[in-house]
DNA sequence: CAGTATATGTCAAACTACTGACATGAGTCA
DNA sequence: TGACTCATGTCAGTAGTTTGACATATACTG
């Protein structure tokens, strides 16, 4: 083009070819998930909560990479449906522990090997070892995204200080 | 974090880093674009016509992974504030080929160099070489979740048949 | 040529997720 | 103890996107 040095190569460029795989992720997850009633965040709370049992509103929030508002909705809308249980008051703090019920593992069995097939699916045409590189690389990319150099585990939410979470999740 | 950590694939999975990584990298941008007072799709909407100047809304909508109905909205808007001009009628078929005004380029230099700097934040501590490869891994990714083997180019609208888009987008 | 399928532009309605705001619990520090 | 800071839960309003629907333009098919 004729202005000098214009922006970024976006064929090239590792932030689009991020957004482009996550995009392309995102759709197909969608189509597998949308048959079984689900959209991709009430799967991920679900997967959380079966792989963590006990996460509060919050702590799924920051896994599923949505503001805790929105979870909080969320966890509203499947406790109605009775496919999780909330404490009913806060054993320490504030924070209610959530956990899945016998339905919600039985709707979770379902969507998760749909999930898993998807995943494999995109990792057709890794090798092993490449998996594993990729792996580290994105591990790089959000270690430095997230500045912090350590820790902010899902779930240690007190004890660190004087580091913000950034507020906006995803996508 | 007490409970017995049940080995989860969360913390392994590629597609929930993948996720993760994109879910960081939006936030960043976001950031940095909220200040200029631009989202994400409206930079990636500039950013595209910079690099292809003619682009219709469908094909910008595919470049940016939103629906051509979100670009449609932005590009009115974008069209108010003066900042891309569509052709008022098709040369051809119903696309109306758009591009950036001297307002828009102006608008994009600064955001585009924002962006870069989250970019290379980004990769900081990734060498040249980890780069490529990961460009690799994402295509790879990229094309098995498209499926179609071939093609599917931002500006080949009409050639393939047989094949029909997955029409949710990202993010 | 008629019929069908694919693309595109656009309006309107519905939804999802986010921002803003406030109150509550707990830890830190002087 | 009291002031301050931080994390959490939750309600209300809003912005950005998606889904649905329809009209129109092109290209393929038989």
């Amino acid at each position: 083009m004729s202005q000098g040095e214009p922006g970024i190569e976006l064929d090239t460029s590792l932030g689009y070819m991020l957004k482009a795989a996550a995009s392309a992720l995102h759709s197909a997850l969608e189509a597998v998930l949308r048959p079984l009633g689900m959209t991709i965040t009430h799967y991920a709370c679900l997967e959380l909560l079966a792989q963590r049992p006990g996460l509060s509103n919050s702590e799924l929030a920051r896994g599923a990479f949505v503001t805790r508002q929105s979870m909080n909705v969320l966890l509203q809308a499947l406790e109605r449906q009775r496919l999780v249980v909330r404490a009913a008051q806060a054993p320490v703090g504030r924070a209610l522990p959530t956990e899945l019920t016998a339905r919600g593992r039985r709707q979770l069995k379902v969507a998760s090997a749909a999930v898993r097939r998807v995943e494999q699916d995109m990792l057709a045409n890794l090798e092993f070892s490449e998996q594993d590189q990729m792996r580290r690389l994105l591990a790089a990319c959000i270690a430095s995204l997230t500045e912090p150099p350590a820790s902010a585990s899902l779930t240690s939410p007190s004890v660190r200080r004087g580091w913000r979470r950034r507020r906006r999740p995803e996508f």
